[in-house]
DNA sequence: CTGAAAGCGCTTACAG
DNA sequence: CTGAAAGCGCTTACAG
């Protein structure tokens, strides 16, 4: 690969003027300048973007932690980041922790020393000491999805009103034996729909139901126990408020396995739309959540901190993004 | 951030011997390296990668490219790369082309300019001259699922089996009409299913029935699409194979539209398994294809490039799954 | 066993 | 308008 120091011989100038000409960093005679292009060109000169970020400090790479990605919203949200980033000129760098908090430190790790400039994460929620070091050295962090610490900024769906919304609307189809899979309480996009759940169900005067399972939340598994636990409990019920999509897909199955008529005998919705449900054999109705804008708005919103002028930082900021309620034919 | 200049200063060393003694790159006093260790823990030394990276004109950074993520089988496959990376010490970086050669072109030069490694591909196959290049400047490049290029590496699977299998399946099963969802003939994986296909249903003395379309082949819509012009112009169908998961799930909800029992009146199977088929309302037979596995072995393949000897580089490797037939309720 | 020096490929004050 | 120099934080021959 041609240097710097190729083109500046080539040109007969100094390699500063090479690259205050590359870079257009400074006024350069038009005619050394045409020089320079020509050598660059003839030598098929490319910047070493790793002896820059050295120089500069500053890598142009955006760090993305996320739990899961296949069958997730992460792999939407994810295309989201990469797609703003590439258009800020910055590359993603994407690790998977598997919900573990091991992983996840070792990565968050990794991710700082290899020098990434900023950090959007859909955290477990057990390493928050680590990522307020991590803001607080000068790595801007942006939560994603959920918003464990409110110290650190965040992009996020309006969860409990998701939930609300959710019983309200089954409770104005007929049902009175609403079940809830609830997911992991400590995680706050789960708290958050619990919330708006029980509320709902408290001001309509009728009875919590809800289940939980040791598994992994973002999966089909999670969603088919705690629906096969729900019916099984509960002759009566009349529908099922799934978290997310996949969890949906699961209590769908086991209803199916049951020989319930969707949505006659049993309602099915999910709280976590992600362009899934609209292609089922049954479509799934879902609050819709826009998975890849809120990707997008992740990016921007660290890309924003990380370029601020260090004087004058940005304060923390949150985006809460609504959700939508799609109507299908499983309700 | 501590440098190696204040752990020497702070051990009473040279920083070359707080470097050799961190690395464990050559001998170093035991009492020597006790001081040190302790100076680097005091000052929580951590080594910055990208003056090593530039230094060893190696950054530990894989760059993967991928025409989609959400709903296809690249989000699996990439968590089979990110964690194969990881146990190797390197970082994954992705990008996402929306099967746009342009975009694509664009980001393997960004990739190069960037300092990857290596890079692991699911081309659009219209980069085949820059993949090449790439190649031959020595950062290798493993083709993934896609083999467009004979002359670089790759990691697939056994489309035409799959593709002979699946009729012959079906056959057997004692139907007559077999439509193909075809995809992209320009696409090795495609192609290659579409030749097995072909060779099985002449064999058998069947006729050819095959669709496409325009949108993006990774998509919902394309198996929808091409599931209901198949049933609309051939109404005694009685098989549909799509080449991967979510057309299938496309030709589902084509016949759950159509009112057509499956698998009864229809059957629907899926070239290209990768755990969505197993979770579906009515379960979906599949050839089930190792995706997870898949990613590791690119990412083994392509590790084991960047680090062999330049003297006796590795000549080119072609590691080819097997697909493994699960017969669900869908046939 | 350890130090001094060179250098990876850039950028950026500092002169002139 | 351009050159010479310093330096980003490391690693690694080369001496001794």
């Amino acid at each position: 690969m041609a240097t710097l120091k190729d083109v500046a011989k080539l040109a007969h100038v100094d390699i500063s003027t090479v690259s205050r000409a590359l870079n257009n960093t400074s006024y350069v005679h038009p005619d050394t300048k045409e020089r320079i292009y020509a050598a660059a060109k003839e030598l098929g000169y490319r910047p070493n973007a790793m002896a820059r970020a050295l120089r500069q400090g500053r890598g142009q790479v955006l760090g993305v932690v996320v739990p899961r990605l296949h069958m997730t919203i992460f792999s939407e949200i994810l295309q989201g980041i990469e797609a703003q980033a590439q258009q800020q000129g910055y590359m993603t760098t994407v690790c998977v922790t598997e919900e573990d908090p091991k992983v996840e430190k070792d990565r968050l790790n990794r991710l700082r020393d290899g020098g990434v400039d900023g950090i959007v994460i859909a955290a477990t929620g057990r390493n928050g000491r680590l990522l307020r070091d991590i803001q607080a050295s000068g790595v801007p962090v942006v939560q994603l999805v959920r918003r464990q610490e409110l110290e650190l900024s965040s992009v996020v769906a309006d969860y409990e009103s998701s939930g609300r919304e959710a019983v309200k609307y089954l409770a104005s189809k007929g049902c009175r034996q609403i079940g809830l899979i609830a997911g992991s309480q400590h995680l706050a996009p789960f708290h958050g729909r619990y919330e708006g759940y029980r509320k709902a169900i408290e001001e309509l005067g009728l009875e919590e139901i809800t289940s939980s399972s040791d598994r992994l939340v973002n999966s089909f598994g999670y969603g088919y126990e705690c629906a096969c636990q729900l019916l099984d409990e509960n002759p009566d019920l009349d529908a099922i408020i799934a978290c997310i999509d996949v969890q949906g897909l699961g209590a769908i199955r086991a209803a199916a396995e049951r020989g319930l008529r969707i949505p006659e005998q049993l309602k099915i919705m999910s709280l976590t739309g992600h362009r899934v449900g609209r292609m089922l054999e049954t479509t799934m109705t879902s609050m819709e959540m826009p998975a890849f804008q809120m990707g997008e708005a992740a990016a921007r919103l660290v890309i924003e901190e990380i370029e601020a002028d260090p004087k004058h930082k940005p304060a923390r900021r949150h985006i809460n993004f609504a959700t939508n309620l799609v109507e299908r034919e499983s309700t």
